[in-house]
RNA sequence: GGGCGGUUAGCUCAGUUGGUUAGAGCGCCUGCCUUACAAGCAGGAUGUCGGGGGUUCAAGUCCCUCACUGCCCA
């Protein structure tokens, strides 16, 4: 590769030809390892599934983080030497995909049900051909670490055989049943949903008044009324009591007699519950089974009849009599009126409740009585065991000793799922589609009773009659997704020949997901992953406890992504960010680097731009120092001198006698590795983005490139050894920082890491070389209290410079004043001083020479010899304040040291550190008010 | 109504088990086209850590309380 680069990094120049070099290479193919590899890769696999995005889905922000999140610590565990495993896919979305298709057909003008459901479902499976692979196509443009070999979708062939297993077993278990029960009816796309898939809104309503005739001992009205309060009165239709509260003075005395339903004129109960609150409305409540949840436990405790009085488009059937046929609303207009007209309305009040809305196309759901499918979570095993419930309870509960099966990062989330799962209700898993997993049930028209099998049956299980048609209801997707983490590994088909995939890589290692799907999806993994693992024995054969049983064992919960002004971005709002707007603006990798470095854990990220530029800026920073490093390396080719290779791709190392520079940054190299690998291993994000940009632009460019420049000497004089020595530093160094940039920005490095190779690299890509790690003794080395010191040195001359108006090219005199044990080091260091500080000749004096504008630090004096007069009332000024800090800090200084308390209890580190920076403060005081004074007076 | 968070520089956020005089990026001000980089270099300014009370030798950090704000559940 050739080593002349462009001026500035153009990321649109280099990235899609990466991105399709890692898939064409197949570089992240990952196998189970075969019998003679029994000397592992370094330890555990690390496993990771990708929460399968919506087949209809495009990428968004919040995917970019997720899978940012995922890559960084793919990337790293895989560079790390782990067998690192993820696995893409995507999940079919019954609901969501059959909508889409369903609008293609009305745009054709044809309906699914002319259509015929064979038919319809082909024409999903030609839509997922064509459109399904949108969001994975976006995920190989941002160069995801995944196997695309292992690509799932929750409707294959070998994932479907997964769900009716799981099916049958619940099944045969007594886990999954069939009832009739009140669920969340969307009137749109005619079928259930479960409660996850029901968003509350706040709507502004009524609250109705409707007197309720009571009728007498004789059968007749007595004239009284009971008033109820309903915010649905087209509900009442179906009304089969009215409730109140047992302590009710109000209307007690009612309790006994009955009431004449109006409209309707069925005669109903007066019934008495503890749940009635006396404070809403009237007191006195309608009593609707099949039409609200509340109402439908109520009825199950008083042995009410539920009357269905809506079809499934919500409209008024039979039941409703004159009302029969409308719309819902329609008739709630209409019934109002016409209780109005008889005297029996006793009051609208405005009233704002919240009203429920289906997740996927808005329409106001129904709770509508229904026979349903349920999976039973709160029912014990047959073995007596513990129920689904329990068992995804103390997957996540320490145990005894505090030990965890899951790990919940942050941690917060472990009592959010935990206090959901202990309230869990019965999971309704059936959908009425036609796209997804037709459940394997048929029922018989002779016996009525249910057959549900693992092949298709060709006669009843009961009474052999053949009259068996198919249940034509199908399975909430999440049932399927659910079941991922052992169907992709090939359960339930886990024998001795085929398990390779399940022992090597499962449990998963880690389920990097948004806190949404929360109870949708992680929950329901870890129930069932839990459930039907446990059933595998062990690779030694033996059997598997909880804690192999569960489907990952940690999960991370990323936060939000906003947008600059922290609102949640929405489409009504018009204020998303389309991800792959801005990585075709600035590149993915800088997206990547603002996503990570703002991704503290339990943080929400207002997205900004602002941000993204400057990690732009960051790419193109090291973009120029692979330029300048090519340009020196090629220079000292000319003379010939090459870097030493051996010293590449591993941790540098420098030699005792190595100039201070190299040995720092060496050090320094360390350091970052140390502390970048731990804030990983913490899930800090943004504490490893922020490190590694530190050590890049703070250290590498802003330090020891300059430095460095001094010793790259490619005269014919020169020490070659020496020279060469410095090359082979900064390469090594150079190399290694890429490698721990690697995770972060994979285009960029493996860009330049190409080119740093020259065309001959070690590896195919620098995906697959060795993270930096860190030598702890070389974390300690002298050198960084050393250059910090001469970094402060530097610094207070360019500062004094700039003060005193030195222009900027100008070459000047430096006077140091110092303590003998520094002085040898800073005659040593000359080289660098001169060269950082534009300084001409480093004076070492006992004393500053009087009229200089000079600086003071608690382990040296430094003034610059330049025959521009001080500015004296902005000298004055500086001081002044630089007196006030000093007084402000030796008054708190003196507070705690006066105090004995302090001088008792504080540990001894704490109390000699604070003495030794009191004496620097009073020494600096000392310092800065002789200069105040040595001022001239005007 | 119940539960869980948050409030630190103009903006977005760090601040690990209480411990020395509170940090970063961006933005802002000043001066520089110093041949790696103006997507840059150098220097600089900026905070009663939401209010109040308490515990402690010591509180941004722990406890109580109030205010504002966000989210989840009902």
């Amino acid at each position: 590769m050739p080593h002349d680069l462009p001026k500035a990094y153009d990321p649109t120049a280099i990235e899609d030809h990466w991105a399709e070099y890692w898939v064409r290479e197949n570089l992240f193919a990952q196998t189970a390892p075969t019998s003679d590899e029994s000397e592992d890769l370094g330890g555990e696999p690390f496993t990771i599934l990708l929460p399968p995005p919506n087949v209809t889905g495009r990428l968004h922000m919040g995917h970019m983080l997720n899978q940012t999140e995922m890559d960084i610590l793919t990337r790293w565990r895989r560079m790390q030497g782990r067998r690192a495993l993820w696995l893409p896919g995507t999940d079919h979305a019954g609901i969501a995909t059959q909508m889409m298709v369903e609008r293609q057909l009305v745009s054709e003008g044809t309906t699914r049900q002319q259509l015929g459901r064979e038919a319809f479902v082909e024409r999903v499976w030609a839509w997922r051909r064509e459109y399904g692979g949108a969001i994975l196509g976006q995920m190989k443009r941002l160069g995801a670490s995944v196997d695309w070999q292992r690509e799932y979708f929750t409707m294959d062939e070998r994932l479907s055989v997964a769900v009716r297993e799981a099916f049958v077993r619940l099944h045969e278990q007594g886990l999954i049943y069939r009832g009739a029960y009140i669920v969340n009816w969307c009137p749109r796309c005619q079928t259930a949903i479960s409660d996850l898939e029901v968003v509350y809104d706040e709507h502004k309503g009524h609250l109705w008044e409707i007197r309720y005739p009571v009728i007498g001992a004789d059968g007749k009205d007595t004239g009284e009324f009971l008033t109820v309060a309903t915010t649905r009165p087209e509900t009442m239709l179906g009304d089969v009591a009215v409730a109140i509260h047992p302590e009710d003075e109000r209307y007690l005395y009612l309790h006994g007699k009955q009431l004449r339903l109006p409209l309707v004129g069925r005669v109903i109960p007066i019934i008495l519950d503890e749940w009635v609150s006396r404070e809403f409305g009237t007191g006195a409540v309608k009593v609707t089974p099949a039409h609200d949840p509340n109402d439908f436990a109520l009825g199950q405790r008083h042995n009410l009849p539920s009357i269905n009085v809506m079809d499934d488009t919500a409209h008024i059937n039979a039941e409703g009599g004159p009302y029969a046929g409308m719309d819902r609303y329609v008739a709630r207009k209409k019934i109002v009126a016409d209780l109005e007209e008889q005297g029996l309305l006793a009051g609208i009040k405005d009233h704002t409740n919240n009203v429920g809305h289906c997740d996927r196309c808005k329409t106001v759901v129904e709770p509508r009585l229904s026979l349903q499918w349920f999976v039973a979570v709160n029912k014990k095993a047959e073995n007596g065991g513990a129920s689904l419930a329990e068992l995804a309870i103390a997957a996540v509960k320490p145990d005894a000793n505090g030990n965890k099966a899951i790990r919940f990062t942050p941690e917060m989330y472990e009592k959010t799922y935990l206090s959901w799962m202990e309230n869990i209700h019965d999971w309704c898993i059936s959908r009425q589609l036609w796209w997804g997993h037709r459940i394997p049930a048929w029922h018989c028209a002779d016996c009525r009773k249910v057959t549900v099998a693992r092949e298709d049956p060709a006669a009843c299980a009961h009474c052999g009659s053949g009259k068996i048609t198919q249940e034509t209801d199908v399975l909430d997707t999440w049932f399927s997704s659910g079941l991922l983490p052992v169907s992709v590994f090939g359960w339930p088909n886990v024998t001795a020949e085929t398990r390779a995939d399940f022992d090597a890589f499962y449990p998963t290692s880690l389920l990097v997901t948004g806190f949404d799907i929360l109870f949708f999806w992680v929950a329901r993994m870890i129930m069932l992953g839990c459930w039907f693992a446990a059933d595998v024995p062990m690779p030694d054969g033996g059997p598997r406890s909880l804690s192999d049983s569960v489907p990952f064992r940690e999960v991370y919960i990323h936060a939000l992504v906003r947008d600059a002004n922290r609102e949640k971005m929405s489409k009504t709002k018009g204020n998303v960010i389309d991800p792959i707007e801005i990585v075709k603006q600035y590149g993915t990798d800088a997206v990547r680097f603002t996503l990570a470095s703002m991704a503290s854990p339990g943080t929400d990220i207002a997205f900004n731009v602002a941000r993204t530029e400057g990690y732009r800026a960051f790419a193109n920073k090291i973009w120029n120092a692979a330029r300048f490093l090519f340009m020196n390396v090629d220079r000292a080719a000319e003379v010939g001198i090459a870097v030493d290779s051996a010293a590449l791709g591993g941790m540098p190392i420098v030699a005792a006698d190595a100039p201070l520079e190299a040995r720092w940054i060496v050090a320094e190299l360390h350091a970052t590795a140390a502390k970048v690998n731990k804030s990983l291993e913490d899930y800090r994000y943004d504490d490893a983005a922020n490190t590694i940009y530190q050590f890049f632009w703070g250290s590498f460019c802003d330090w020891y490139l300059e430095i460095v420049k001094l010793r790259l000497d490619f005269s014919e004089t020169a020490d070659k050894a020496k020279t060469r020595a410095a090359l082979t530093t900064l390469v090594s160094v150079f190399e290694a920082a890429l490698r721990m940039l690697s995770p972060f920005m994979p285009f960029l490095t493996e860009e330049i890491w190409h080119a740093v190779y020259d065309g001959n690299p070690p590896a195919k890509s620098i995906a697959l070389t060795r993270y930096p790690q860190a030598d702890v003794a070389q974390t300690q080395s002298e050198a960084i209290p050393s250059m910090e010191l001469l970094q402060m040195l530097i610094v207070e001359i360019r500062a004094l410079r700039k003060e005193i108006g030195v222009e900027e090219r100008a070459v000047v005199p430096a006077e140091i004043r110092t303590d003998v044990i520094y002085q040898d080091f800073f005659k040593q260091s000359s080289a660098i001083v001169c060269g950082l500080a534009r300084v001409s000749e480093p004076r070492i004096v006992p004393e500053i020479s009087a009229g200089l504008a000079k600086r003071h630090h608690a382990s040296f004096d430094v003034a610059v010899v330049y025959e521009r007069t001080i500015d004296v009332p902005a000298e004055r000024e500086r001081l002044t304040k630089d007196i006030a800090k000093y007084e402000k800090g030796l008054a708190a200084a003196g507070r705690q040291l006066g105090n004995e308390g302090f001088l008792a209890k504080a540990p001894a580190h704490v109390v000699e550190g604070l003495k030794r920076q009191e004496a620097e403060t009073r020494l600096l005081l000392e310092k800065a008010r002789a200069a105040l004074d040595a001022l001239p007076q005007n």
